[in-house]
DNA sequence: GGAATAGTGTCTTTTAGACAATATAGA
DNA sequence: TCTATATTGTCTAAAAGACACTATTCC
């Protein structure tokens, strides 16, 4: 096979590498209030930053230190970004098995003043308990849970401010647009759930409306409801769950109504 | 300020680096038929690839030789991946300004022979008088326009089917959901032709349909009449263009009908 | 009974979709 | 006149949105 051939004549260092490939990644969480028994909860969208600390893990003073910061840290070479994000996650929250999902790359010249780092930016969905048992990592002194009007007050490490502004936008549409919302749900919802958890994003009437959104729940072809299963939760009157259903939905704007 | 001392005491060599960082382009491009004067056109799809030359520019034996690949290129220090895919296309086109946007990361170990090579992937929408005026740059040999359905077919290099599943997905989606569409039409444009574009890529009897689409249109609130302005191109009485205005749609799922 | 949330009945308005009809202008 | 595309008229069915009302359960 020829392509074996033309390997060993391939000079892996004829170009200038870059040096460094991180993986970063915005940690969404709903904060759920529940204001009283038998009420629906007040849900807040909110992300998860940690301050960087003074000293790196060798004593050394650390890059962006004492700023605000997205997780991350250097992608390993037997890994993909995504992994990397899982571990990473996994080892600040001690969480496995969360949404993950890739939504930009950050690679602007002189981005981070150590060289050529490329960051491969995701967002990550954690159910607010698991945040509870938060554990800083060696680069990470604190962690706190910023509402999205505060993150825009303070300073942030990096260009962490343009990739938490994009990781916002590409939220907010997932959650209109896609049925991602259910990572912020438990298996079997009311229909005031999921309406507190978009209303963290939109204002849309139809969606604030309780009464049109208690109809339009029922015609949504990606919601079921869960036949027998009721919840005292959010109301004296026990109500009906849904859960969701898997699907891909694409729905043109060219046949919607304005 | 302490952050330039923490950046002396940095070594920047620390950590495995990657090996490269290339910036990958699906080109689409759309094939507009005139069957015959005053007639809609029939369109297609398709999207461009080069055939991987024999041997490289310094005549050693190209790796993934003979293999029809997107068209891409390491990307320099100096440059964002962005940069470097309008760099690229503009070599291999001689276009510049195109419209071009990134879709996703490909970092799984091992998806390329020569080492830890990460690719930026985008697509990019090229109208096809541009393409006519092609040339090869030197690691390409051949450039062809595939039809979607061809593409399956044929054997591509690296990990280029898996990206070009994905970008056909995003160019779908993105032309259903988002105001991209426009970059594939002149700027002013008749019912039929965007009708013509959308039905590439859907069948949605909605879109299908030449009385629904020609009332709808009128309705969207992305797209504007332009006053006085009408063409023979499609038919033999003069139709009215119209053109996009620029703005984002995000259109919930959840107050959709179905 | 009062309070609060869930859910339904019903009416009006808007829209989608179907079908038919009309308009235009070149061949 | 014929033909093909564009565009409007009109009707029907469906859905959205508004509003009022009922249902349930704990206090």
């Amino acid at each position: 096979m020829s392509n074996e051939e033309a390997l060993r004549q391939y000079d892996i260092k004829k170009f200038r590498t870059p040096d460094g490939y991180t993986s970063d990644i915005a940690v969404f969480t709903i904060v759920s209030k529940q204001l009283a028994e038998y009420k629906p909860p007040l849900m807040q969208l909110k992300l998860m930053l940690i301050k960087r600390s003074k000293l790196n893990a060798e004593g050394q003073l650390n890059i962006e230190a004492e700023k605000w910061a997205l997780p991350g840290g250097f992608v390993q070479e037997n890994e993909s970004a995504l992994e990397a994000a899982g571990r990473e996650l996994e080892e600040e929250t001690g969480v496995k098995g969360i949404h993950i999902k890739h939504f930009g790359v950050y690679d602007q010249p002189g981005r981070d003043p150590r060289g050529w780092i490329i960051s491969n930016a995701h967002y990550a969905i954690v159910p607010e308990q698991y945040l509870s048992t938060r554990q800083a990592n060696d680069d990470a002194a604190e962690v706190e849970l910023f509402s999205l009007e505060d993150i825009s007050r303070i300073e942030l490490a990096f260009d962490h401010k343009q990739i938490i502004q994009d990781a916002i936008k590409q939220i907010t549409g997932d959650l209109l647009q896609t049925t991602v919302a259910k990572n912020f749900l438990p298996k079997y919802f009311t229909y005031s759930e999921l309406q507190a958890l978009l209303l963290t994003v939109t204002d849309d009437p139809a969606i604030a409306s309780d009464q049109s959104f208690a109809r339009k729940i029922k015609s949504l072809p990606f919601i079921k409801p869960v036949i027998g299963q009721k919840t005292q939760r959010t109301s004296k009157i026990p109500t009906q769950l849904y859960e969701f259903i898997e699907m891909d939905i694409v729905k043109p704007i060219y046949t919607a109504r304005y």
